[in-house]
RNA sequence: CGGGGCGUAGCGCAGCCUGGCUAGCGCGCCUGCCUUGGGAGCAGGAGGUCGUGGGUUCGAAUCCCGCCGCCCCGACCA
């Protein structure tokens, strides 16, 4: 391709609405460009690049065994109404009516379609399993667009949903699932974490997301530095630790009320009483599966909702309003304590190993200071209930843990039999007994990968690319087109380089060297090759590595092979370590 | 949805507070000269519903009200 006749409108200025890295360099290099909030047009070296991922993700889905498919972006609302997800989505879930009145959804994702394909498809544990995916254009009503093309309204995802006969057949789609996922991204060459996610009702280790670190991913990560855990926030876990509660001392004074008017926040509450956030506790009810419940959590601490839910063996979880916590517990919100509670309480762990805690007296701006866990409310119930924060230890080795953002690019996940029971798709089974499917979905955000890849490669002038998402692999940018030798020079590497199967960008355009090197940089070619009066006249032509400070010169007699070599040995080690990783991940599963 | 900010040429901005001549500047763009290894220089030029609707006024980019859009923080994100 030749500059001079290609759109790369690349911007020496940054836009003022940009804040992200990978936002505005992406709008710089002349990649994409914005038409509302949430809405991107990939302009075509942008496009390059979203085309390259997807390229990647089909290759490795279909060595996985999966089978791409096209499914409706416009899908019946019945659908939704069907399998209960048109409550639960809400307004996430963008809707429309046809001019006759019908009324549809675009999808947000394809969990109804595709098991509405496989209740009319399958019919007997022979066709089991099938992996379906596909790589479209989802769409979600985003209250909040963000981060340029980091979370849009539209944004192109490959979604895959596995059907099993079987637990055992199950857990094999989900390892290939997870595998092809570690291909994908070795090949792509960007760094990712792999984290436990929340799970859900399934439970056990049946969901992973897979982050780029990032400090403007809007998901953050628990890590532990010594073991191999790591999960999201939501997720992890926070070890029992080595800490005692303190024995209670006999000659401790009682509690004491104190009258707190008006003050309901913690942060209110320890103003007024001069006391840090961590010396007090918050008393936070729930209603598990409809019934009143009540956790202790200390006052700089927040709660986990799933740890909670799974406290009280509840299979659901919400959040009462204000009346029923009132008609609860006796106070209204601000003033709840654990002290003489009528309805079943857990206490965080935290909490138990506190020696003494303000918290609120179930009565109307009154709080308790002194109050003592184990005297003053019992410690039957004394779990993990709060999310986990950086300096928390690890539950598998007790290592303080570490927090980090990251970017959601993938994810996979177990769902069970959720929607074949709620949509009715059924097998059956060698003994002809009719069994619902056992269902995994398997989420890639195309578009996401793209901005991530930006976000963990650029310096100061500009994107840094991964040889594979680079839109184009090679920059020839020859100095004097007046030169014939110099020009002759760049079409005949041009044309070896497009003969090994390389993407070759040639800077045709009659500008000054400066702003050839700066649009380089900004657009982030791996490879740049410079052919001047001056070089040649030395016998040399100059090459520069994205990655690399400075440029090396070669021969020019022998340029096309040394290329060559050097793009050669750059996949080749992309491949190695690739290959390496797998195998790495073969031996610890063997484990 | 709550809080904050912004909307003037393709991009970045000034002008607005304190209303008044033809709405400016830099980058980019077009023409010419000149220059040619890290976003050159000179000269000439094109390009504007000042987001939008209303109001106040002799007169509105500027003051007032409504609406729309965009960005940031938060809430939200199976």
């Amino acid at each position: 391709m030749r500059w001079s006749k290609a759109l790369i409108p690349t911007l020496k200025e940054t836009p003022a609405d940009a804040v992200a890295p990978s936002h505005q360099l992406l709008l710089r290099a002349g990649m994409v460009r914005q038409l509302g909030a949430g809405a991107y047009s990939y302009l075509p070296i942008g496009f390059r690049v979203l085309h390259k991922v997807v390229q990647i993700v089909r290759e490795e889905m279909d060595a996985a065994g999966a089978l791409e498919l096209l499914m409706p972006a416009l899908q019946p609302i019945e659908l939704w109404k069907e399998s209960g997800r048109y409550e639960t989505f809400g307004d996430l879930l963008m809707q429309l009516k046809t001019s006759s009145a019908q009324h549809f959804a675009l999808g947000p994702t394809h969990e109804e379609v595709c098991t509405d394909i496989v209740r009319d498809l399958i019919r007997s544990y022979k066709q089991l399993p099938v992996t379906l995916y596909q790589i479209q254009t989802k769409f979600r009503d985003e209250p909040r667009p963000r981060f340029g093309i980091l979370r849009t309204r539209e944004f192109i995802m490959k979604d895959a949903y596995s059907f099993d006969a079987d637990i055992e057949q199950l857990n094999a789609s989900y390892d290939a699932m997870y595998e092809a996922y570690c291909r994908i991204f070795d090949r792509c060459g960007i760094p990712y974490a792999i984290v436990e996610a929340e799970s859900g009702p399934i439970g056990g280790d049946s969901s992973h997301e897979f982050m780029v670190p990032s400090s403007t991913g809007e998901d953050t990560i628990i890590q532990c530095p010594a073991c191999s855990y790591a999960a999201n926030k939501e997720r992890a876990e926070i070890g029992a630790g080595t800490a005692t509660a303190p024995p209670i001392d006999p000659a401790a004074p009682a509690f004491e009320a104190v009258e707190t008017p008006n003050r309901r926040t913690i942060e209110e509450v320890c103003d007024f009483l001069k006391v840090e956030k961590a010396s007090s506790a918050k008393l936070l009810v729930f209603l598990a599966d409809g019934k009143p419940v009540a956790v202790l959590i200390r006052g700089d601490h927040e709660a986990n909702e799933a740890k909670v839910r799974r406290a009280f063996g509840a299979s659901s979880l919400t959040q009462p309003d204000a009346a029923t916590v009132e008609k609860a517990t006796g106070a209204p919100i601000g003033f709840l304590g654990p002290v003489d509670l009528k309805i079943p309480l857990a206490v965080d762990r935290s909490v138990a190993l506190m020696p003494s805690v303000v918290v609120g007296g179930n009565k109307i701006d009154v709080h308790l200071k002194g109050v003592i866990p184990g005297r003053d409310f019992a410690l039957d119930k004394v779990l993990d209930l709060r999310d986990a924060v950086a300096g928390d230890p690890c539950p598998r080795c007790g290592e303080k843990m570490v927090e980090n953002q990251g970017i959601e690019v993938g994810h996979v996940f177990k769902l069970g039999t959720k929607y074949s029971k709620a949509m009715g798709a059924h097998f059956l089974d060698d003994k002809g007994h009719e069994i619902a499917v056992i269902m995994g979905c398997y989420g890639i955000g195309v578009n996401r990968i793209v901005a991530a890849a930006v976000e963990a490669g650029h310096d100061a002038n500009g994107i840094i690319w991964p040889l594979a998402l680079a839109p184009y692999h090679v920059l020839i940018a020859p100095l004097q087109l007046t030169n014939p030798a110099v020009m002759e020079a760049a079409e005949t590497l041009e044309t070896s380089l497009q003969a090994a199967g390389y993407d070759v960008l040639v800077d045709d355009r009659d500008q000054r060297p400066g702003v050839k090197f700066k649009d380089a940089d900004l657009i982030g070619i791996p490879l740049r090759v410079v052919i001047s009066e001056r070089g040649l006249k030395d016998g040399t032509i100059e090459v520069k590595w994205r990655t690399d400070a400075t440029a090396h010169n070669i021969s020019a007699a022998t340029a096309n092979e040394a290329i060559l070599a050097e793009l050669e040995t750059t996949r080749k080690g992309m491949e190695t370590l690739a290959s390496e990783r797998k195998i790495s991940r073969s031996a610890s599963r063997g484990k």
